[in-house]
DNA sequence: GTTAGTTAAGAAAGCGCTTTAAAGAGGAGA
DNA sequence: TCTCCTCTTTAAAGCGCTTTCTTAACTAAC
């Protein structure tokens, strides 16, 4: 392997110039610029992007850690998240290291500590824990973090989610307004905020439109495809509802998979209103009406955050961003 | 930051020793090593892992390569290619840096290029290119290369696919059990060895079964949504067909799209069967049948041979590895 | 001709670690 | 007592860069 002193030797300049060159950090003559470009073709150097690191304590490489479980679907979220950063990232010169807590606390603060050891400029991080005390003995402050998707209670840094608030709203609204006053309302477990404000959106929706909200149609469980098709079931039979509203896809598919063994026929016997827009979507019999998330988004709007912070030193002043979110009305409503 | 020499004056001994401590690569005493670690521990000494890696000509970083397109549906199959790749390469104590070409041949040089920097100690990649020697100047042999996926015309280096052939078979050849004779063909371009492949298994079911292939049935376009939806409409419109195999999830679901708008009955009208298996295939109605790729055990599996690889040195004889792929019949048959 | 100021480039230190060569302490054998 | 091992540890070089401090060469000013 080459090395900038080969350069040097062959150019007839010292490191200093070369690296000069490289870099433009220090005014070079047009000279000796030509000589030195012509050792790097000459030799095919390639810059040791771990040296430079080290000496210039900057690694060019952002952290990414998300919570996917193997097969699940909710996964496409946050692939979709992960593809926004990448794309971003790579455009600004940056790397992306990718990590997957896998939902779990233990395995997510391993990584945040393998993490801690100079590989990383910043760190973004869709975290597992519903408290941030919990993240209290690895965040040392060295590399600015953004946290995405969900708030820990307690956490005051930097954020970028989607406003889960506005768009169950919309979409709870809407079938009120279509006449149905027995929405159930099927979600993955409580606690998180992003589950929280969804059920604050079906909740506000009812007291808007003067409906009270029946404790016994809300239905809290595992984030699966098989608790979607229970609760379903459980609301369903005892012709609770007219209506679901299903707060995740993974649950969305399990409710589907009963509406359709059971054929029963959507919308005019039971309406249903999903979360995340993927294609498979509109190829349901009937298209399925969503509350659309702008994943790409999200990751876009915490690259450009991170970098300020990377650029900039750590601020005072926090950014909570919250993207819109958008009710997407299709035939099964 | 603490460095390995506070750590050394801490616990009164050289860098030297410390150093074996933490690798265990030479033996030391039990009164010593306790005094290290009770120095680390003091100080919350954590190892800089990019001078390490400078000293040690070894990153412990792994890089992938997949060329996925914005908001393409094809990114599930390479996201679950890269979750697999995740979670052994974190096992085995590498890091996973994400790269995307974006299925574009000069992103993904330039991709290849900044890898070529002593960043990583090992490459897996999905290619784009169809012809190898368009790698020629970019790989110079520093690290151990593994290609998955696809496989470029001459190329002869270590391989992970899925054996596309053998699930079209079977899929095809069930199709022809049943009676059907005009089985439309819907794939994205041709001169990719997956498309082929599958296209061969489509041809040699035929063979085996007396039934010749009739070139008009086989649909070549851009894989798309919409590519999918026109070449279904092509086919079924010219009452050409009463069956058909879509070799990719994005035109499946076009293909779908067009039945369920002309309210085409499956299997009954049309059969079809697509490629690739999702949760979202399980509540379409009826149920689609496909040919299920193991995109986990893909990615499992290249990792496997990338770490021996780096492990042992790159060896003459290289790995070709095909992986089944199976039919999955369901209702759309 | 001397001094000061300006410009382009070099010498060398050092980032935090690994690793080789060497050294000190203690015991055994003569 | 001296030599020769063995066992544990240290000293120090060096990975490939960046960056500070210097220097050399030239120009301008008096």
């Amino acid at each position: 392997m080459t090395s900038i002193k080969d350069v040097a030797k062959v150019a007839n300049v010292s490191t200093a110039t070369v690296s000069h060159v490289i870099n433009g950090t220090r005014f070079v003559s047009e000279t000796t610029k030509v000589r030195v470009f012509q050792a790097m073709k000459e030799l095919d150097y390639k810059p040791n992007l771990v040296a430079k690191s080290l000496r210039s304590r900057k690694s060019m490489i952002i952290g990414l850690i998300v919570p996917m479980v193997y097969m699940d679907t909710s996964n496409f979220f946050f692939m979709a998240i992960a593809n926004g950063i990448e794309t971003i990232v790579k455009q600004k010169g940056y790397n992306l290291i990718l990590g997957n807590s896998h939902e779990d606390l233990k395995t997510e603060l391993e990584q945040i500590k393998l993490f801690n050891t100079q590989l990383i400029d910043g760190l973004i991080i869709a975290p597992t824990a519903e408290d941030v005390t919990e993240y209290d003995e690895v965040f040392s402050g060295d590399y600015p973090v953004i946290f995405i998707d969900r708030k820990p209670k307690g956490y005051d840094g930097d954020l970028v989610m989607a406003n889960s608030y506005q768009g169950t709203f919309e979409a709870i609204e809407t079938l009120i307004k279509k006449g149905h006053e027995k929405i159930g309302f099927i979600t993955g477990h409580l606690g998180m905020t992003t589950s929280d404000d969804r059920l604050t959106g079906y909740k506000k929706a009812h007291e808007k439109n003067k409906l009270t909200v029946e404790p016994s149609l809300i239905k809290e469980g595992t984030p699966s495809f098989e608790e979607g098709y229970k609760q379903a079931k459980e609301l369903v039979n005892k012709k609770a509802v007219t209506s679901l509203f299903v707060s995740n896809n993974v649950m969305t598919m399990g409710a589907l998979r009963f509406l359709n063994e059971k054929q029963i026929k959507i919308p005019d016997e039971i309406a249903i209103i999903g979360f995340d827009d993927y294609d498979w979507m509109k190829i349901t019999t009937p298209p399925l009406a969503v509350v659309e998330q702008p994943s790409y988004e999200i990751g876009e709007k915490a690259v450009h955050i991170l970098l300020n912070r990377i650029k900039k030193g750590n601020e005072r002043n926090k950014e909570s961003v919250l993207l819109p979110t958008q009710f997407i009305s299709r035939g099964s409503v």
